[in-house]
DNA sequence: AAGTAAATATGAAATATTTAATACTAAGAC
DNA sequence: GTCTTAGTATTAAATATTTCATATTTACTT
């Protein structure tokens, strides 16, 4: 990337924090950044007319985000909330697209990711469509440590109902499922910590349902 | 499009016509062409080591294929098979690249295609991650004909076993869901066509489950 | 035309999942 | 400190879904 093109980048963007649970971008609001996600861990959320949530992805920085909204055009169909304190900067829509117009390497690098986190959200879904419960919640838990928390530098905390949204099923669900991991030794729950004891077993349960 | 670029994209490609049923990419192989659909039916399909089929979308021509591939490097991580006959045009990737490289417009115009058409799967995902069969069913029926076969000239026709795949459910559900669809006057069955008659009604089972 | 394979259809039994009811614990508000 | 709320945990009953067994129809092969 070229010293002014950095230049007009940085003029028009905007370094904010967010806390643990405030939303970042709304559903349905208008979307007019791309956003680089320094430090911290988001979630990409869907939210049905009836309330219900579904965490579509969870991602952690840093990450260049919101390749979805450059194309997915006026309005975020996501909302993107923090899961931990974050550090992002909001980088303007039309100063990005002037840069990118003129290198074109950059659009294509943009693209790669923003396609290989869909990637990573379509073996997720697939994993949901054809896995029971339990295969659903191994296959997240073994996603959330490997892509998101392992070398986060924070704790790997997340609620039940959290992990219920993110496998679709209930929370009940959930606590039931670790519960029983917990007993055959594949996990260790350490107050709100949870700890893959047995990764091969998770992969086993992960991919056999 | 300039004409001369035009011109480098034509020398490099090749017409091809697959039959109903064959197999135009394979899962794994190797991924060096874009495609063009001008006209047929595809599905892209994940397989399972253990033979289970998942169908992650199906597409009508005309349109441009295989963003996908542009950016998940080597391999194909689908399988796209012809569900109907299909006319396909396979571009050569690094002539494509050339040429793109000189134009941002066609990349940020391709890369918006291939976004589409994932969006598109993720609503279909979501539907599936949070309907029971009842509505994971009316969704793929309600995708299949107001996005693939209502202007396609094909009648619609399509196997229990693959709105199965679609809808991730066994093939004896999709049987009893469109038998009782049928007696509660939702749909029609003339031989192997499938009519909607309620398409309000189908909409409410899509939503609510 | 007969035989075979594939798709469609249906119902019962086995299994998985959600819902609802209830209780305990931890964290934040006042 | 007490109250309130949200998260965690467990169970039984209700519901949804798959699996299995079996039958019929349709399409394809020879």
């Amino acid at each position: 990337m070229k010293e002014d093109d950095f230049e007009v980048i940085r003029k028009s963007s905007i370094q904010l924090k967010f806390s643990k649970g405030e939303v970042v971008y709304k559903q349905g609001g208008k979307a007019q950044s791309l956003m680089f996600l320094h430090r911290g861990i988001v979630k990409f959320c869907y939210q049905y007319e009836t309330g219900q949530n579904y965490i579509m992805t969870v991602v952690g920085g840093p990450k260049l985000l919101g390749g979805a909204n450059l194309f997915f055009r006026e309005t975020n169909i996501f909302s993107i909330t923090a899961l931990e304190d974050c550090d992002i900067c909001l980088i303007d829509l039309p100063a990005f697209i002037q840069v990118a117009m003129g290198n074109p390497g950059y659009i294509l690098a943009l693209c790669e990711k923003t396609l290989t986190m869909f990637q990573h959200s379509i073996f997720n879904f697939i994993s949901l469509a054809h896995n029971q419960v339990n295969g659903r919640i191994a296959n997240v838990l073994l996603y959330l440590w490997e892509h998101v928390y392992k070398e986060s530098g924070y704790d790997f905390t997340i609620s039940r109902k959290e992990i219920a949204e993110f496998a679709a099923c209930s929370h009940e669900n959930v606590i039931t499922t670790l519960s029983r991991f917990k007993k055959d030794g594949i996990i260790e729950l350490e107050g709100k910590k949870i700890i893959i004891k047995d990764f091969e077993g998770l992969n086993i349960i992960s991919k056999r349902g």
